[in-house]
DNA sequence: CGTTGTCAACGAAAAGTTTCGTATGTTTTC
DNA sequence: GAAAACATACGAAACTTTTCGTTGACAACG
């Protein structure tokens, strides 16, 4: 009936909380079959095989994952950057709880569990500064 | 001090997309009727008015709202600060897409959308100030 | 061989979320 | 007071997301 027009298959759309399960694993080990993923996930997750097939199957038909059919056990590899979702994520909070306010958000984030090192902050610092200059410039 | 025992409906729980719309607008006009956060709600969106008082029936079975119902028309109140909110999503966001790394997030975010304000800009430097200080001191 | 193990592909159940129709009771209006 | 307007409550449909059972193919093993 309803051939669902286009938006489905084409980009990628915004995983659910399961696909970003399966995005994680592909973003630390790399492409993987079903079964290392699936292996991976079973320490926290109590998902059946076959569960995380079927999650990569409609992950490759959102176009969040490409995979290598060559041989018998088909390779996943992810589609979306890390970084592109991470993007994607932030954007989407901001709007939604923070009033799109990044800010906010940054003070939030930064006040909360002092996680950061001194590493990390010096990097903080630096791009503020790098902010601050190309103000003045522009 | 801690009683709460059951997960359920005791606490406050993660709210879902639609709840969120909810508590944004309690939380930006405060104590609100059904009927007024129906209409608040929908310039953006179409949900029907029963829609909505279910949605805040569920909430308050969760423990997101508190009601009043001293009127006949009750007054719905969101139990959950926006802050508490933002944590919440934040500390999730993190763990789940920025691989724990809350600093990771903080450069993402500044770095993206450079929608930040010269004051919010030296908000921040002070708060990396403060945690320096409190850093040495420990 | 034939038995056992691994795989992709479905389909559909189960669980979670959102939407609304309907019932019912209470005010307000004429 | 009867009609209209407005309120809560509820049940269940409509969607979405997650989970798994089953099937058929193919390979590996004995």
């Amino acid at each position: 009936m309803n051939a669902r027009i286009i938006p489905p298959s084409t980009s990628s759309s915004r995983p659910t909380e399961s696909e970003l399960d399966i995005l994680r694993v592909l973003w630390d080990r790399g492409a993987s079959t079903v079964r290392e993923v699936h292996e991976t996930l079973y320490a926290d997750d109590g998902a059946g095989y076959t569960t995380v097939l079927k999650l990569l199957q409609i992950m490759h038909g959102k176009g969040l994952v490409v995979r290598d059919e060559a041989q018998r056990a088909h390779v996943y590899r992810a589609a979306v950057s890390r970084q592109r979702t991470q993007k994607r994520f932030l954007a989407d909070l901001v709007a939604r709880v923070f009033d799109g306010s990044s800010s906010q958000l940054v003070l939030q984030a930064l006040g909360e569990g002092p996680r950061a090192s001194k590493a990390e902050l010096r990097q903080i610092r630096e791009l503020l500064d790098r902010i601050d200059t190309q103000a003045k410039r522009s």
